[in-house]
DNA sequence: CAGAAATGTCAAGTTTACTTTCCATATTTT
DNA sequence: AAAATATGGAAAGTAAACTTGACATTTCTG
């Protein structure tokens, strides 16, 4: 699964740690998902799609096979 | 979290163990997903909505403060 | 009603999401 | 260039998603 995170947090003007905190999960968290060392869990993915009003299929995109 | 799988699953007239089968989980998981247990990860969340032909926010309900 | 089929649910084990801590590298600011 | 800020990413631990296996209960069917 890819995601627009970096992209979408980067047009906000805001830091990773910004971006934790708004979620309330690590800088780390944020960095892993970016850089796809693993997938949000669903309820991390709906904080994500409210935050930057979006849907959740808009941000993460599924490819086949995983 | 809430869903609507059982009644989706229902809809289309098919058992846990075959939606399991077409979703590639075991049939516990459905049940557990039904039952309010426990929350899908995103990627089974992508193939139920793809199954369903629907999107993840129409079968999985955000609720806040989780 | 009897047997079969479907579902509920628990226990124990594996995998993955996430945390905290820590350090290295890059980017910005003074 | 030096200091401060931002990001990358590893390691070790916890929590939650998922597996297999087993058995009990409910629902369907003959």
């Amino acid at each position: 699964m890819k995601n627009r995170l970096e992209e979408l947090r980067k047009s906000r003007g805001i830091r990773q740690e910004e971006l934790a905190e708004a979620l309330e999960v690590s800088r780390q968290t944020i960095g892993s998902l970016e850089n796809g060392r693993y997938n949000p869990s669903i309820l991390l993915a709906f904080k994500i799609a409210k935050y930057f009003d979006m849907s959740i299929e808009d941000i993460f995109i599924y490819e086949e096979e995983e």
